[in-house]
DNA sequence: GAGCACTGC
């Protein structure tokens, strides 16, 4: 409660007058020009620059805000003096900001500036190469001046590798450390401080903040970065910030997104104007094949060896799907590449995967240089990376001239009947296939060759990449547009509006998971499991964790679900990796067996090497040490909201017990019986058949489990299981147990059997006291 | 007896 009170304080009126204290001393500026010795708070405020009026620190005090241009701004970047911090302005600063303005988006400073002030919303189109990410917050912090304001101006980003890496770079651009003046907030790292007045930060983080303060009054202009992304934190900023903008007149709002479907913003936000910039990039020209591929990996690998060997100097990407086509086609390339060479009809060629569960350091291995020609002037030597997506957005590799596109990735898609979402190789978008091309262009003009017709490109591809939140379970989604405030859910305008089963779905997990009331509203639950950064379920189980005196143990399972598979299991190992797996398996299920896994890591004799300990036992230390740092944030959330921590004593025979009972409090829809002969699975309510996924070290006498995931491949798989008893549904998760509700069938029959059991050993219990 | 595209709080 101790903090809940803090959070009150600044709202509290003893509060209030003091501020209002403030402002009757005579200026209007929130007391920013108090002597700072007189305010504590002020203390890092640099009070030099008063003493020189020529200073160049003191030009922003006389700008007007909202009414600067490009010129002013300019003479106040000159220098010699640093108009944010008053430190004269080094070397390095004055090299960048010559070639600051060489960049795209310097050319059109003025129009920028008269948009921005004329308008509160601003769409803004930037190609890559333009410097929109780098500089428009830069112009916006000479003009809009938060820091006499007490205000931040927020820049968002998709990624936090973006947040961090751009942070950085604007820091040394304006000549400032990191995380005073420009800093950046990702979860687990907050680097800001103070005086802090441009934050980059990822999407979720803005988000997060925005369900504590809902009008974020800390901004006086938001930037939301990649809007054309479409993750589903921008979707939900951007439904918000149509709102926040209505009450607070005073915040600007600059949208920034890639070309392409620039005017569908314009058109969610009123007709806002739009400034677009060109960017900086050089051609690329577009090869089709002119009939259909019927394999498209196998076209895929001619491509690249035919570009090898007849084409001139530069280096080679190739899009694939996932893992193992990816580590196939390495493998296929290196092997007729050898060939090529053998022959003397094409020079040396070096073959990396790439893709997001790659050690970072195989990862970084894609920017070594290409190797040289086998003789000086003979053929080309060239590396050719054959990656995921994650070389569309989120890796960008230099030297690249050659694409080759198949045109398909995975992507996720959302089936609410079942409640199921799976990955499934799809057709790439029209968007994804020019975002793929322009990566042939970064450094000079390169050569894209699409492995589809043209027509197929013009008749078949789809516009855009169906935003994510139209293919997602919106669950958790839900529970925060809820704690945002938002109560008509079907009114609140999202760019796309979700299916209404999909929200149906929703609304009807939250209600079975009492985080909703039957009115839909939030109940005490819902509000508290909205505080934690986890899937509705997950955050459930961890609230009445305590009820079931594990608390300590499903803070460490949540933990270890809510990060990538801890469990390795390289192609040319298998059997072994499969020996140490069975060394922590716990006959009742996967869960407890991660968390024997867990508990063996956190021993000190682990903790003597884990890098080591965790190479010997087949186990990710990326993913352990990641499980611990979420069981970090989310024991603060546990400690802050007052929920106890506890353990069943390890030599009680209840320990585990009680830990597969905490586990039905949260995923009491997600259990599946077994049908009878003992293989096959059939899911409660959606009766889906389902197979128990190999990995399982559960054995096939469970009749009922709870399980973590539905894996949808060849086959229907649940995975991560553990075997729970019937009686504990009944007693646990009354509401979606009640019997009336079930189809009839062998589910409805045993769960029949079982409540005739348990209401008869509650009679003999009576009878005989 | 199988596989995890990617990201985020």
């Amino acid at each position: 409660m101790t903090v809940k009170r803090a959070d009150y304080d600044s709202d509290d009126d003893s509060s209030r007058a003091k501020r209002v204290k403030v402002e009757a001393n005579g200026n209007g500026n929130g007391g920013v020009k108090m002597e700072p010795s007189s305010n504590p708070y002020l203390a890092h405020w640099n009070d030099e620059p008063k003493k020189n009026p020529d200073n160049s620190a003191d030009r922003l005090y006389s700008f007007k805000r909202h009414g600067t241009n490009a010129k002013q701004a300019q003479a106040a970047e000159d220098g010699p003096l640093n108009p944010f911090t008053g430190k004269t302005l080094s070397k390095n600063y004055m090299g960048i900001l010559k070639k600051r303005r060489d960049l795209p988006v310097h050319q059109q400073r003025d129009e920028f500036l008269k948009l921005y002030q004329e308008s509160q919303i601003l769409v803004f189109v930037g190609e890559t190469g333009s410097g929109k990410t780098t500089q428009i917050p830069q112009f916006v912090l000479y003009d809009d001046l938060p820091h006499l304001n007490s205000k931040m101006v927020a820049c968002t980003q998709p990624r936090r590798v973006a947040a961090m890496s751009v942070a950085q770079r604007v820091a040394e651009e304006m000549d400032v450390s990191l995380g005073e003046e420009v800093g950046y907030s990702i979860r687990f790292e907050d680097k800001t401080g103070p005086s802090t007045m441009l934050k980059y930060m990822t999407d979720g983080m803005l988000l997060r903040e925005a369900m504590h303060d809902h009008d974020l009054t800390r901004y006086s202009t938001i930037i939301l970065d990649e809007a054309h992304e479409r993750t589903l934190a921008t979707d939900i900023l951007m439904g918000l910030l149509k709102e926040v903008v209505l009450r607070r007149k005073d915040l600007k709002l600059i949208i920034m997104s890639a070309t392409l479907d620039a005017t569908k913003f314009q058109k969610y936000f009123h007709d806002a104007p739009l400034l677009a910039v060109p960017g900086r990039t050089h051609p690329v020209e577009i090869f089709y094949t002119p009939a259909p591929e019927r394999d498209y990996v196998e076209a895929a690998l001619r491509t690249v060896l035919q570009i090898h060997s007849s084409e001139g100097e530069g280096d080679i990407l190739l899009f694939l799907t996932g893992e193992e086509e990816i580590e196939d086609a390495c493998r296929k390339i290196n092997l007729e590449a050898q060939e090529l060479i053998r022959d003397g009809l094409a020079g040396p060629l070096q073959v990396y995967p790439l893709y997001g569960t790659l050690p970072p350091a195989q990862q970084q291995k894609i920017f070594n240089p290409a190797p040289p020609p086998a003789t000086p002037g003979g053929r080309p030597g060239r590396k050719c990376i054959v990656s995921t997506n994650i070389a569309e957005t989120s890796l960008t590799i230099d030297g690249i001239v050659f694409v080759v596109d198949p045109g398909f990735s995975k992507q996720k898609v959302y089936n609410p009947r079942i409640r199921v979402e799976s990955l499934l190789v799809s057709p790439i978008s029209k968007a994804s296939a020019q975002q793929r091309a322009g990566r042939a262009g970064r450094t000079r003009p390169g050569k894209c060759f699409r492995l589809y017709t043209e027509v197929a490109f013009k008749k078949e591809l789809i516009e855009q990449t169906y935003p994510e939140v139209l293919r997602s379970n919106l669950a958790s989604t839900v529970l925060e547009l809820k704690k945002l405030g938002i109560d008509d859910l079907v009114h609140f305008d999202l760019m796309d509006p979700p299916a209404p089963e999909t929200l149906m779905r929703a609304l009807e997990e939250l209600n079975y998971l009492a985080c909703l009331d039957d009115e839909g509203d939030l109940t005490q639950l819902g509000k508290l499991a909205s505080e934690f950064p986890l899937d509705p379920a997950l955050a459930v189980m961890l609230i009445v964790s305590p009820e079931f005196y594990c608390s300590n143990e499903i803070l460490s399972l949540t933990a270890l679900l809510s990060v990538p598979q801890i469990f390795v299991r390289p192609a040319n190992n298998r059997k072994r990796a499969d020996e140490m797996k069975d060394l922590f398996a716990h006959p009742d299920g996967d869960h407890l067996t991660m968390l024997n896994v867990y508990h063996a890591f956190k021993s000190d004799s682990a903790q003597e090497n884990p890098k080591q300990w965790c190479h010997d036992h087949f186990l990710s230390v990326r993913a352990l040490q990641q499980a611990d740092n979420v069981r970090l944030q989310l024991k603060r959330i546990m400690e802050r909201n007052e929920l106890e921590l506890m353990s069943t004593p390890f030599e009680n025979k209840k320990y585990y017990e009680n830990i597969r009972r905490a586990l039905v409090a949260g995923f009491f829809m997600q259990v599946a019986k077994r049908d009878g002969n003992g293989k096959t699975y059939v899911t409660v309510k959606d009766e889906q058949n389902v197979l128990l996924h190999p990995s399982t070290v559960l054995a096939q006498e469970s009749e009922w489990v709870v399980y973590n995931e539905f894996v949808l491949t060849t086959k229907n798989y649940i995975r991560t299981v553990t075997g729970v008893k019937p009686e504990w549904l009944l007693d646990i998760a009354p509401n979606y147990y009640d019997i009336d509700g079930f189809k009839k069938g062998e589910i409805k029959n045993a769960l029949q059997r079982t409540m005739t059991k348990v209401l008869r050993k509650e009679a003999e219990t009576k009878g005989r006291r």
